[in-house]
DNA sequence: CTGTGTGCAAACACTTTGCAGGTGT
DNA sequence: ACACCTGCAAAGTGTTTGCACACAG
């Protein structure tokens, strides 16, 4: 299991170090998107705020977190797929944010649907964000 | 022109003034979604932060504007359709983020399609996000 | 050994709140 | 007159940066 959370480093070009590991088992242990404060407040004491920050930074930019859209004041964000790399980073399934308890929660399985654009634009990822109520909330 | 803002404010129950006048005008002329920060500064020394702030709460939760999902710092915020009031805020149309530019536009025409929930799950509204180049920009 | 990651502290940016005074109806 | 808005100031929260030290490879 943390195995698996050490290649996912390997891979990507990152270091292995312990609060690496510990984040990314972190994020595999909820399936809900996460802001940094709640991070921050899971590992209280344990981690700091800025290299809190500067990991999240680097996990995005090396393809093993996707920014996921909010209207927090704080960005969300969570696992990729694994066929996601630093250089081929894909993000195309659906969230669901739930307006009642606010958790946004990844749609793995649902591809969104294509669109046609005005004449010059070019698409290259789309997100398709759900609001609503979700299984606890309804 | 100036009349159609003011009945704007009339219409969703909101005091007529001269700050919120230009600040409707303002985003009706420009056709994409805007920050504070650049409100901010197109009305450099016109107008209180804290104001527009509080100016873009009331806005929202009248119905007036609608928060753009986004993956900067700030938030964004861009005009309803003609039929959004207070109690009936719909905002099912897709936008468009260039990658390049920076800038995210309504596409008014696209209506976001459905998609299949997990059960349980209740959808209200969705939004579509594409990430690309614009006209501009490509 | 060397480059990268971390902690700490400070600075910066974004957003909210309280209050006194001004404005719209 | 009264409720609502605004400006100012202060505080709260989110985010970035510089630097010295620690650690992984």
């Amino acid at each position: 299991m943390m195995k698996e959370v050490e290649s996912l480093l390997k891979d990507h070009g990152l270091r292995k170090t312990l609060g690496r590991l510990q984040v990314l088992d972190y994020f595999r242990s909820r399936p809900m998107a996460l802001s940094h404060s709640e991070l921050s407040k899971a590992f209280e004491g344990a981690l700091d705020r800025a290299s809190l920050y500067r990991m999240i930074q680097d996990f995005e930019s090396h393809g093993l977190i996707h920014k996921v859209p909010d209207d927090e004041v704080s960005s969300k964000y969570a696992l990729c797929h694994a066929s996601c790399s630093t250089h081929a980073h894909f993000d195309s399934h659906a969230h669901f944010k739930c307006k009642s308890c606010r958790e946004t929660t990844c749609l793995e399985n649902a591809e969104t649907p294509s669109i046609k654009l005005p004449s010059g634009f070019k698409a290259e990822s789309s997100e398709l964000l759900i609001h609503g109520l979700c299984k606890a909330c309804a």
